[in-house]
DNA sequence: TTTTGAGTTGTTCGA
DNA sequence: GTCGAACAACTCAAA
């Protein structure tokens, strides 16, 4: 008797319900992760990912060695790998916990079905959320399209305890085949991009513990009133944790409820009530993945399919590289490029900004994300880029266009966050840190700056660019 | 079945 | 300087 335990995006050993249920089993576990061939399949992980599958999977290989077993590589299409592993170890027994992207639902389908005409004992479990998809719906039964009500469904049922981890996991007698995990090169060496990524962050179940019980008795009962601020540490930055599963989300609210009461005694604090509801929003976005699996290709409203998008290289390829002449916008592009992270306000801001004030198709800038992101989630980054373009399902009206120097003013008033990722434009005073271009010729060049050549000018007229965007939001419309 | 109230995150304009 | 309305209708969810 031997369990194959085959990991996913549940990369911990705490609140995990598959290894829960494979000790209870009893016999020995062989875990495995499996690398999908990465090229064969679209919204396969990309850089910034794959830099962290690679800590989070040598933490877990750490922690399952210090309670007796090793985690296996195995790289291949995973219904293969699984089969041949059966092949090798003789188990009769597989688990794991679920995942909700389309092709990975049909992918766990296909395989109980075959596993189990092989006669394997097949059970999979919920480690990720803290309602599945097809839980909760309204009173007709239909999946829900509007946040609140959503909210407010998923708010009233009850979030499980999380289990915590075994001190042992029995392995088996003989030590199966590994590949090692540097022979999969999932991260850069020539040249190595990810110095700024490293710096930050610790893959792994521990780190992403530290990073839980550090925001839990700090941040999060400010969290309503700063997280908006991106030049100060106001949120959780569990996004990268939560992704790959080193966290759980019931671990997380567990954790930060039980806090705020030992704290204030009281009811929750308005901060963790708004904490909450972005893991609520995280729920939300599974929840749209899986009953409209669309979600990462096509708009939610179909009407945005004609919708008239431009060709502009050049001012693509500006924001990529934050050299857009709008400082908010250029410090989020350089700190995503650096860190692997963006604050999510400014999320918002370049997310619109490449929309509306460029009217480049959202699906380029998803794709962007995707592959520069930490905690690129298919579900998460697909259902926000149709939210900020206007075209999902709860989605922000059309006539919504952010103005990025109103927003930094707004959200960085001191520019302490555009200082730190534009030291070129670091000089000037705050009320033109935002807005470089109203400076005046004398209060640039005790700046330093001469606009075009030390920091760019504008690319685009904002005032403009919006009336721009409001008339080709108007146009689809109609007919 | 019909009705009603509501809907993450904004900006601009004019009184 | 401040404030409320307009921006557009539409669809969702529940009563």
């Amino acid at each position: 008797m031997l369990t194959l335990l085959w990991f996913g995006q549940d990369l911990r050993l705490t609140d995990n319900p598959a290894l829960a249920a494979a000790i209870a089993r009893g016999g020995p576990i062989t875990p495995v992760f499996v690398l999908d061939d990465l090229d064969a399949r679209e919204w396969a992980p990309g850089g910034a990912s794959l830099w962290w599958l690679h800590g989070s999977l040598r933490a877990l290989d750490e922690s399952l060695r210090q309670r007796g077993n090793a985690l296996v590589l195995r790289r291949g299409p995973a219904e293969m790998v699984i089969n041949q592993l059966l092949d090798e170890t003789g188990a009769d027994a597989v688990y794991w916990n679920r995942r909700y992207e389309p092709w990975a639902v049909a992918r766990g389908e296909r395989l109980k079905t075959a596993l189990k005409e092989r006669g394997i004992e097949v059970w999979s479990f919920n480690s990720a959320l803290i309602q599945e998809p097809w839980t909760v719906s309204t009173q007709k039964g239909e999946p829900y399209r509007v946040f609140t009500p959503f909210w407010k469904a998923l708010r009233a049922t009850c979030v499980s305890e999380p289990a915590a981890a075994a001190a042992r996991i029995p392995g088996p007698a003989t030590a199966l085949e590994r590949e090692p995990l540097s022979s999969w090169a999932l991260r850069p060496t020539a040249p190595d991009w990810a110095g700024g990524i490293q710096a930050m962050w610790t893959p792994g179940e521990a780190g992403a513990q530290a990073r839980l019980e550090d925001f839990a008795a700090g941040a999060a009962s400010d969290y309503r009133d700063k997280r908006n601020m991106p030049g100060v540490a106001g949120t959780s930055r569990l996004s990268p944790h939560l992704h790959f599963g080193e966290i759980g989300p019931r671990q997380i609210w567990h954790s930060i409820t039980a806090q705020a009461l030992a704290n204030t005694g009281n009811p929750m604090p308005a901060g963790v009530e708004t904490y909450l509801s972005e893991i609520g929003w995280r729920e939300f976005s599974y929840h749209l993945l899986f009953h409209f699996p669309t979600l990462p290709e096509a708009p939610l409203r179909p009407e945005f399919a004609r919708f008239p998008w431009e060709e502009n290289a050049k001012g693509l390829a500006a924001w990529r590289r934050g050299l857009t002449g709008y400082p908010i916008v250029d410090a989020g592009m350089r700190e995503l490029w650096n860190t692997g992270w963006m604050h999510n306000r400014v999320r918002m801001i370049v997310a619109s900004f490449l929309i509306k004030d460029l009217l480049i198709d959202w699906r380029i800038g998803e794709k962007w994300f995707w592959d520069t992101l930490v905690d690129a989630d298919l579900a998460s980054n697909s259902a926000s880029w149709q939210w900020v373009a206007g075209c999902g399902a709860d989605a922000a009206p059309y006539f919504r266009v952010f103005n990025p120097s109103l927003q930094g003013a707004k959200f960085d008033p001191e520019g302490d966050y555009v200082r730190r990722w534009v030291p070129e434009i670091g000089k000037l005073p705050n009320t033109l840190v935002h807005s470089p271009w109203e400076a005046r010729p004398l209060e640039l060049a005790d700046a330093g700056i001469r606009l075009d050549r030390t920091y760019p000018a504008p690319i685009v007229e904002h005032g403009a660019a919006r009336q721009r965007a409001l008339e080709a939001f108007s146009r689809i419309k109609k007919s």
